[in-house]
DNA sequence: CCCAACTCTGGCATTCAGTGCCAGGATAGA
DNA sequence: TCTATCCTGGCACTGAATGCCAGAGTTGGG
């Protein structure tokens, strides 16, 4: 009779139902430990709390995309671009349990602020490990790209929770395009291409019809309001 | 005998001593309702829960700021760096509640995860707001922009934290020198220069000694890499 | 094969956050 | 003054979370 032990994947889906059929507080760890057949002691000993439960597998990604980052050393801003990409597919991969779980964090304010705080976990593990790639110099720089990436992918990542059946491929367009768009801004931020000090950074906006010679122009008059 | 009904502030102080000198979990409620002389009852209904009392003064400010954007009709982008700054002085203003919760979240988790939140409001409500008067075509940007100013304005806080016996003046360069390169990078993204569609962004950083011509030159030269 | 050390599990008891209910006192308005 | 309303505090209850202990299963060494 040796039952075998119940899996961390079924512990959280069998949650997870149990959560959306009859809502996160009106469940009971009694009821999650009826369903699954492991003891409302262990649950607790093996997820550390009611909500851990929702986010257990979670943190097994988080810790995946740690190691990728880790053993990662060149272009810092590539790497952070995969990382995000690891994550966007650990929700797109796993609608099983990441779909109901968007819905519960969003009637839940204790659960939104539980996602909340996961992902400033991968804003700051990015932020850290630019500005350990970047030099301390950095450490603004890296902030700032950081959050920009993570505001990228959570904006792609809530048109795909609004709308999980759309296309895949149209889904991953969407998201390499969203960043593209922040790193190509955001690359210059960490890497001045002098080594001297105090860099200054020159932004430009312009339609995309433009000729090069255009766009000179208008920057060559923006450096030189006085001139001819 | 009309007891005068004890402060929000006074309850949140004397709570903030308990908590740093026996340890948050150590803390009961029944010991906060002892040490303030209001009832168990009446801190549940005043302050929703044990962590509530800790950010009950950051609402408030919350709540302002929100109300502060609504009234901001011109440039978005500066209303934004203005609320930040209201933000920031909220936490340097009140020393007195902002450090020792500052050590109280660095050493629980759980309180960890809920200031992320509250940064999190602000930056949500940053990039709802920027949409709104950008439009709606513009809200991978807001959100990308507010992400920007949040980790601007918490790279500087977290500096403060650290250390907050520095000279005021000091602080405040530090922040405004801060907002000035996030968003003298991020307003471009909100504001194309023309009215035509798609706009292309262009990002150059180059040495604050380089002349107007060596700018040019090095984009020219960037923009049209086969040329001469 | 056997015993010992270790690990994992479940049951039990306890603490404490959080909530519903109700009664009493203060206050404002007619 | 009488009444409706609000705020407070006391009481009881649910349920999350933790410590303690005992039993079952596993591993490793003799």
């Amino acid at each position: 009779m040796a039952q075998a032990r119940v899996s961390t994947r079924e512990v959280v889906l069998a949650a997870v139902g149990l959560f959306s059929d009859h809502g996160f507080e009106r469940t009971t760890m009694d009821g999650i430990a009826a369903a699954t057949g492991v003891s409302r002691r262990s649950l607790f000993r093996r997820f550390g709390s009611k909500e851990d439960i929702l986010f257990a597998e979670h943190d097994e990604l988080f810790a995946t995309v740690v190691g990728y980052l880790d053993a990662s050393p060149d272009d810092p801003l590539a790497a952070v671009r995969s990382a995000a990409r690891m994550v966007f597919q650990g929700y797109v991969r796993d609608p099983e349990i990441t779909l109901p779980r968007y819905h519960l964090v969003r009637a839940h304010p204790r659960l939104r602020d539980r996602e909340v705080a996961m992902t400033a976990r991968y804003q700051s593990a990015f932020s850290h490990y630019l500005t350990e790639r970047a030099g301390a110099a950095f450490s603004l720089a890296s902030g700032v790209v950081a959050a920009s990436v993570i505001a990228a992918h959570n904006h792609v990542l809530r048109s795909w929770l609004r709308e999980p059946g759309e296309d895949q491929e149209t889904v991953w367009a969407r998201f390499d395009e969203a960043m593209s768009y922040v790193s190509t801004a955001a690359r210059p931020l960490l890497e001045p291409e002098g080594g001297s000090e105090p860099d200054r950074v020159l932004v430009a906006v312009y339609p995309s019809g433009a000729g090069n010679d255009e766009v000179l122009r208008r920057i060559g008059a923006a450096l030189d309001p006085g001139g001819p």
